[in-house]
DNA sequence: GGTTGTGAACATATTCACAGCA
DNA sequence: TGCTGTGAATATGTTCACAACC
């Protein structure tokens, strides 16, 4: 590795667990509000609280970082904001670019906590040539088709894609061809990626729709059983869950990817279908209004 | 159940895993397209390609529905579509409302996947007595002071948080206190909500630092072993992560939650404390800028 | 032949509970 | 005494591989 290290230090060391990994921020958060609080030390009970975990999670998950704690008194603040922000690579500087400056593009451009935590917005691009020179964020926005060149006159690896859905799997193969490695997509799509591209997702409908789904149980059961209720609730910063997405869509096609078509219940060949299905029998009486 | 049928119909039935139900929405999406395109069946080979997943995963999770595919043919587009929206409520309207009108909010308004999948935009809500009645997606913006009443009136389970951080919990409180249950949170902070209310998150600056954290890896790793890349890619539609979020911090307070301070290594006490920890004596050449 | 549905094996994540140390 | 760090137990999720069936 970088300093020379043998392999594998030891026992285990490689490889935090991804759930850890997506957990680490939210404690930097909670850390660093307490920094500026000037508070010395935290529990693990008082830190997992303030980040909505239990804080035998919390322990665990400081458990793969090293032994940063102390015994009878808990952790320090500022040490392991350090330590936190080290792991997460957030002691370097990452350059970022947005592409696609609707209105989810800019108001991306325009947050704030973007700048402070070792991320910078190098660029904003967009495909509109009217968008151009016009100041986002006190930034002007550049065209599409500078885009490699930005993307390598700054360096950068990390990429937003705000655009419409039928633009982002285009754009991320103009980012991946420059340069780029790690997309954050906010276009309601699969991307497909080369190994070694990192792609998360942000989607708003994906989100709706997982909560409509507890919602619907939640009705159901509340009519008949009773609370069976507290099912995903609970803990809130919970684990499982995947991310849901928004789009610039309205700003850039007319409505998004697809949405007229189906919803109706399947009349005919459906209802065929429909017999031989019954798993549990379950066909209720949500009649689609 | 509402249909009156005995608890537990047979063996499982209860319960799809929350892993599966975090990707229906996403199979959804994928069918919907093929159902535009007219296609009348696939193989949970084709539509797992589509929606980013593998194959035996996607068959798993369509078994927790039932037996709805048909062996040597593969599923039919137009039932499944049912199905999934079916178990997943999306065959009746979930009135929302959005509270917070910045950038973010406004993108919010205006992103059509909204309207399409049964979700409306019920209100538009915002603290600023200067944006009320100021059309939004042609629609007003309604004063905060009125949110009791836009809830019970419109009957809204599922309302969105798109201020800033410092308001977010006491427009959480206010929502649930109102009748909300389901809140889908993009500003950065944790809300605390009582037992058998949903909250998801979205959260800009955690999904950048997750990516922070495999961009740095692959950097180092690239240095000196190789390409030990292939580490959270791979699958990109995988399962994992938690959520990303952003804030219409920049349109409300000055720069979000807690931006300043902190990040410089711990030079004193942080220095002593670093000694002890060690744990596989990783201590790499990552020096801070 | 082709494809689903699923038990069994494996992998990852969470929680418990307590020894070890300040 | 108080709190961390962690093995062991449990729970959840993924993948394999193949029998059942069209």
């Amino acid at each position: 590795m970088a300093t020379g290290r043998t392999h594998r230090p030891a026992t285990r060391s490689r490889g935090i667990p991804e759930a850890t990994v997506a957990r680490l921020p939210l404690y930097l958060r909670a850390l660093t509000a307490l920094s500026e609080r000037s508070v010395p030390t935290v529990s693990s009970e008082e830190l997992a609280a303030a980040a909505g975990v239990n804080s035998a999670k919390l322990r665990k998950d400081f458990s793969y970082l090293g032994s940063y704690g102390t015994r009878g008194v808990g952790y320090d603040v500022e040490y392991l904001v350090y330590q936190i922000s080290r792991e997460l690579g957030l002691t370097q500087d990452w350059p970022v670019v947005i592409v696609g400056i609707g209105n989810l593009g800019a108001a991306l451009a325009n947050y704030g906590g973007f700048a402070s935590r070792g991320f910078r917005v190098a660029a904003l691009i967009d495909a509109d040539p009217a968008m151009a020179g016009k100041p986002v964020a006190g930034m002007p926005v550049q065209h599409t088709d500078d885009l490699e060149k930005i993307i390598e006159d700054n360096g950068v690896s990390i990429g937003v894609i705000a655009t419409p859905a039928g633009a982002a799997q285009q754009v991320s193969e103009r980012l991946i061809a420059a340069g780029v490695t790690s997309i954050l997509n906010f276009a309601p799509t699969v991307l497909s990626v080369p190994e070694g591209v990192d792609v998360r997702k942000v989607d708003l409908s994906i989100e709706l729709q997982i909560l409509a789904f507890h919602e619907q149980r939640k009705a159901g059961e509340g009519a008949a059983a009773a609370s069976a209720v507290a099912d995903s609730a609970g803990d809130v910063g919970g684990a499982g869950g995947v991310a849901a997405a928004d789009d610039e869509a309205a700003a850039g096609v007319g409505t998004g990817a697809a949405p007229a078509a189906a919803l109706v219940p399947p009349a005919g060949r459906g209802a065929a279908a429909a017999r031989k299905g019954g798993p549990d029998g379950d066909v209720p009486a949500v009649m689609p209004a």
